[in-house]
DNA sequence: AGTGCGATTGACT
DNA sequence: GTCAATCGCACTA
């Protein structure tokens, strides 16, 4: 049984949040059915970082990475991907955590309609191929993600193994800081091998 | 008003 | 492993 997290229960710290989010649940509650995976890989864009959309300020693109921590940041990425953020920090403060990649647990012939394939290793393993999955769109952007409807955020009694620590994927700048967090081992996971050790 | 580019993906060699 | 697709947005003028 999945249990929808609450606001209080989310790490006030970015990076921390990025961490704490490993392991919970993604739900998306479609007509069809209910769509939902369990997060192996995250990435922290932290305050004052120079790969932050928000590091320019609030513009009307990134203003739910403003927004109070827990709710959806959703964009679009080289005209073809969206991805998936969780806005983190206090209102005011613009920063986030990436969802990279889900583990599939419920849903997975939505998955594999909305995907177009049925290898349960790619359904959901990178940012662009989860929002897919799960049908996540500019709809759900500003969303909270602590609150009930189509979609939101849950916990359930599921220990994530050890996690790993590394640079964070496909950026130039601020490209060395350590802000990926990872499920060590998972088969879904995006990225280069190296990487996931 | 014009322009360059990116937190990626999928197709192809 | 390499490479083009694709477009909203932020930046410059």
């Amino acid at each position: 049984m999945t249990t929808r997290l609450t606001r209080d229960e989310l790490p006030t710290d970015t990076a921390a949040l990025a961490r704490f989010l490993i392991g919970k649940v993604v739900v998306r509650e479609t007509p069809e059915g209910v769509i939902s995976g369990r997060i192996v890989e995250t990435e922290a864009y932290v305050p004052g970082d120079a790969a932050s959309h928000a590091f320019r300020g609030m513009t009307p693109r990134t203003r739910p990475m403003f927004l109070e921590r827990g709710h959806a940041y959703v964009y679009l990425n080289y005209g073809t991907s969206w991805m998936l953020n969780v806005s983190s920090e206090a209102a005011g403060i613009g920063a986030g955590v990436l969802i990279r990649a889900l583990e599939p647990l419920e849903g997975l012939a939505l998955m594999q309609a909305h995907r177009g394939t049925d290898k349960l290793r790619d359904l959901a393993r990178g940012p662009g191929r989860l929002c897919k999955a799960l049908q996540i769109g500019p709809w759900a952007d500003g969303l909270d993600l602590c609150a009930e409807g189509l979609l939101w955020l849950g916990r359930d009694d599921h220990e994530p193994g050890e996690i790993g620590l590394s640079v964070r994927i496909g950026i130039t700048k601020a490209a060395d800081l350590p802000l990926r967090f990872y499920v060590r081992g998972s088969p879904f996971l995006s990225g280069a091998r190296a990487l996931n050790v």
